[in-house]
This record gives C-alpha cells, sequence and structure tokens, in this order.
DNA sequence: GTCTATAAGCAGATAGAC
DNA sequence: GTCTATCTGCTTATAGAC
C-alpha cells in the first residue's frame, strides 16, 4: 500500500486530537503513531525533538487557529456587539461545541506545563486584552474592560472543564450563547 | 533508621499532592514512593489495587475535606448571604487560595477519566445542587438558582484553570471575593 | 518519506526476607 | 509494615534498509 499523501496541518489535527483524548503523558508516541497512521520512526523523521516537538507544533497551529477563529474577529473595526458574536461563533467552532477539551489545560499539568507555561500563559492575557480592548471601545472604562474580560476567560475555561467533567455540552452551549449579552450589560 | 509513624491521612495527602503536581499519569509509583517516603512496596502493601487503588482514595479524601469546608457550611440553617460566605472561605482553604489545581481537572484527563468520570461527575452535580439549594433559600425561582449555581461552579473551575495557566493567583482571589455578591444580587 | 528492528530505560507490579 | 531485588511490558528514541 503507497503511502497516502498528507498535508503537515493533516498531520498535527491527528495529533491534536490524541493530544486532547490523553493528555500530554498519555499520549505515547505509539498511541501518536497510531493516530497518524504513522510509523513511530516516520514521526520522528518530521518532529526531530520528539514528542516535545510534536506537542510544540500542535500548540503552534492550534495558536494559529485561534487567533484566525476568535482574535481576528474581535479585532476587526465595527460594532462591539457584533465582534463580540463572532468571537462566541468562533470560540464554539475552535472547541467544537465543547467536545473538545483544552490544549491550555491539559499541557498546563505537570512536566509539560513546565514546557509550556510561557506560551499558554501568553495566548491566556493575549485573549483577555483583546477582549477589554473591544470593551473599551464599547464604552467602558479601562478597569472594567479588563474585569470583565478576566471573567469572560474564566468562564469559558471553566465551562470546558465542567462540560467535559459531567458530559454536558450543553453546559459550555449555555455559557457561550449569555457571554456577549453579560459582556455589554450596563450594570 | 526505624520507620516514622504515619496516619493514612498523611500518607493520601503526600499522594494528593504529588498527583496535583504531576497529573495521574505523570505521578509514577516511583514518584509516589518519592513523595511519601514509602518503598514501593510498602506503597502496594497499603493500596492493593495499586496507583488506581492510590487515586480513588486520594479522591475519597478529597470528597470528604470538599464536603466539611464547602458543603457542610453552605447546609447549615440560617442567612443565605452568610452560608455563601462562609463557602467561598472554605474554598479558599480547599484550593489553597488557588495554589493548588484541582483533582477534578487533573483526573478528568486521558484514561484516569474514564475510571473516575462518574465520581467527580457526581461531585459536581451535588455541589451544584447545594449552591442551587441555597439560592432557592434566598427567594429565587429554581431555574435561576439553578443557572446562577452553575455560574458559580463554572467560574471556580476556570479561576482554577487561569490561576494556574497565568501563574497569577490573583485570579482566584478575585474570582472568590466577587462570587458571593453575585451570586445573590438583584437583577 | 516510510518502514522493520532494536536499544536502553522506566513503567506498574510482585516475591519474599526481615 | 517496610525493605531489596526482580519481573514483564511499554516508553522514548535511533539505525539503517528501501
Amino acid at each position: 500500500m503507497p503511502p497516502i499523501p498528507r498535508s503537515r496541518d493533516d498531520m498535527l489535527d491527528q495529533l491534536a486530537d490524541a493530544f486532547r483524548e490523553h493528555g500530554f503523558d498519555g499520549a505515547s508516541v505509539s498511541r501518536l503513531s497510531a493516530a497518524t497512521k504513522l510509523g513511530k520512526a516516520s514521526l520522528y523523521h518530521h518532529f526531530k525533538t520528539g514528542k516535545e516537538g510534536m506537542a510544540a507544533a500542535v500548540l503552534g497551529r492550534a495558536g494559529a487557529r485561534f487567533n484566525a477563529l476568535v482574535l481576528s474577529p474581535l479585532r476587526q473595526t465595527g460594532n462591539p456587539a457584533r465582534r463580540l458574536n463572532l468571537m462566541t461563533l468562533g470560540l464554539n467552532e475552535f472547541y467544537r461545541g465543547g467536545e473538545v477539551s483544552c490544549l491550555l489545560e491539559l499541557f498546563g499539568i505537570g512536566d509539560a506545563g513546565r514546557l509550556f507555561r510561557p506560551q499558554l500563559r501568553g495566548a491566556i492575557l493575549r485573549f483577555r486584552q483583546t477582549i477589554a480592548d473591544v470593551l473599551e471601545q464599547a464604552g467602558f472604562d479601562r478597569d472594567t474592560a479588563e474585569s470583565r474580560a478576566e471573567e469572560a476567560v474564566i468562564t469559558i475555561q471553566g465551562a470546558l472543564v465542567v462540560s467535559r467533567a459531567t458530559g454536558d455540552r450543553g453546559v459550555f452551549q449555555r455559557a457561550l450563547s449569555s457571554l456577549a449579552e453579560r459582556l455589554l450589560a450596563r450594570v
């Protein structure tokens, strides 16, 4: 059987699914090999630094997707409410409606955490700041904007955890659906 | 050197710290052995079902502590606001001010997740329901009470994730400090 | 670029002495 | 109840053929 041609992004998506299902430690190279239908040696051919390099590449691609689906809409010009609604649509797609656990949670644990925390930390702070900028443009003072942006990030992460732990994606859906309105509420 | 006498709870606390630091997969029996200063064979003497049994016992103790520190205050009679404030104090102690990651997140991942999800799910639902009961006693209708209770659980879990990922315990502190007031707010 | 085969070491777990 | 020594299988990673 000839090798099926594949793009690097396809490989990274398959690796990401394996990491999301098993976590960093639980995703053995054997499992990653099965997930990509590629021999272990082939994986090491693509990622010279081994499993760590695979995780870093997966994280890089996730960052790019997050940027395209979530941050870019927020940085458009125009109606803040509309941008926040686009953000929730993007979040729903990025997290596949809450079915998928966040690499941020998985890679923040244990030895993987020591490796990737700076990158994860940067992503969170960037997300928070981007939301805060939108809220400021919507007329809120900077303190209120930052405080609400922090709550939004917390809500998204918490909803993912609770959704997964209870097996109820409705938790994530409910959290998303009230998010934009709450961010813009005049007290 | 004679063996230092130790209670089972001391052992479980040391095991819990190791699980919290490394996650279920990352906490190898060697690490658990180092954390307890007990030989591997001694650990297997105490926990006949091995690492899985250690995790289950740790989870059982965590559940008992959560019950004593968080749920019991909520189930007292009397002023709902006071009970919710006691809950936040209990949460702060249970999670050590946000320094400690939640076993619920760690054990919800990968193969450990498949083992412990029913237990974790029960704990979350019980927590949510207990908060909802307090809010109902405070005069809210059942739907509002349940919806706000769900938000509270989400906020606590999310704040833990974001605190750990950013290395800023202030996130958890801020989330806790506004929690009771927000739960009781009349819109 | 993919594969088979293999290396060296750590994983979870147990036997049996004290 | 704790220990040392050990077992088996899986781990990450590499060598070298095609």
